[in-house]
DNA sequence: TGATATTTGTTGCTTTTGCAACAGAAAAAG
DNA sequence: CTTTTTCTGTTGCAAAAGCAACAAATATCA
């Protein structure tokens, strides 16, 4: 999305007096916020890299989503159940800007180039999700951990316009991502560089089937 | 979200000139559409149910996402890739709105009620559109059919506010939505009725457990 | 209504995945 | 620079899931 770069400069160095608008800074591995019901906070991640991750009554943890700079998250994004704890944490050092949804479209009381800026191009910041979370859903039904490995891998390649790249995970959370255990999905990558599907260093991956 | 009260309401008999607005009716089993990258097409549900599938290289068939009266969908959504057909079949006869998503923003020659509308209630029915696939990310990064079949009848049991509610699949389509095979979720439907979480009478669902 | 197609329910067997555990490598912290 | 922590890579075994196949029940259609 070309729009994105409009948001990418105003975001930078925004001004906004109302209370409702937030910037704070968080250090790795500090949580950024837990999904409460009914209190429709939006965040927009400035610069970091951060986790939305859930805690099963297992104790298993799934990373929900991946979010990197102006990624838009949030409780008014999700329907809040009892049944899970849901919470973003900070993966590198963040900064991000809170709010709350129903602020987006009234007027804030200053009329401020923060209001004007944001809800002209929130459809756009919105739009940008759908397609990361179809993009997740897509990987996700993929029944097997191959599958998965090589749908997300493509993807990978698809966005680097070639066939390295580098994985934005560690093997650990690719494989919370992928939402399978990670010493199967060793196991499936170990076979998919012996069986000549690819080519791995560290976390640089090459892709050399067609 | 109580806004969609308004669309539904102008949804039901809008008129529009523009040529780049089509309303079409399909018959049960008829495909919708066929997401192709860069035409940038919006499609609402009017009337009816549809899902988008996706037929991979096994033919292994994947109901990516469900759709009902008012959902929004379309290859806007989208980043297609070359390695998977997606497309959007009609389960019951369904009546459809078609635009291009360049055209939601656009003030249309006639200034018609349509465009006026749907521009300001564009954002809701993503956010909508949000939820519902963060709901289906938090089904399939469950770990096991028991717990992916669990989680999806808390939702449904949360939805209709009650213990006691009916799937809107046949077991044969939720298998496909939850991503799994059709048999191995029938064992686990009988293990959860055996074991007395559940009970069952063709596709109405009584959870037993808190 | 009768024929045809689809869905449900079930099972034996095979393959895949998860679990637990551990050693070595790499990264972070002090 | 050394210690501590996290991450990677690997394995044997157990559990879960997929596959194939079929009969019975339902639904659809002509």
């Amino acid at each position: 999305m070309n729009s994105s770069l409009d948001i990418e400069n105003f975001l930078k160095d925004f001004s906004c007096n109302c209370k409702n608008v937030q910037k704070k800074s968080f250090r790795k591995n500090q949580t950024i916020t837990t999904y409460i019901q009914k209190r429709n906070q939006v965040c927009i991640l400035l610069s970091g890299a951060a986790d939305l991750v859930r805690y099963d009554l297992n104790g298993d943890k799934s990373i929900i989503e991946h979010f990197s700079k102006n990624d838009i998250f949030g409780e008014a994004f999700y329907i809040v159940t009892t049944n899970n704890e849901l919470s973003v944490e900070a993966k590198k050092n963040c900064e991000v800007l809170f709010f709350i949804y129903d602020n987006i479209y009234q007027k804030c009381r200053n009329n401020c180039k923060f209001h004007q800026i944001l809800s002209a191009n929130f459809s756009n910041l919105i739009l940008n999700k759908v397609m990361d979370l179809n993009t997740r859903i897509e990987i996700l039904t993929k029944r097997t951990i191959r599958e998965k490995l090589r749908g997300y891998f493509n993807i990978l390649s698809t966005r680097s316009l070639s066939k390295t790249f580098i994985l934005p995970f560690s093997l650990t959370d690719l494989a919370d991502f992928l939402s399978v255990d990670r010493s199967a999905m060793m196991r499936e990558l170990k076979s998919l560089k012996d069986e000549g599907f690819i080519k791995k260093n560290g976390n640089r991956i090459t892709l050399l089937y067609k």
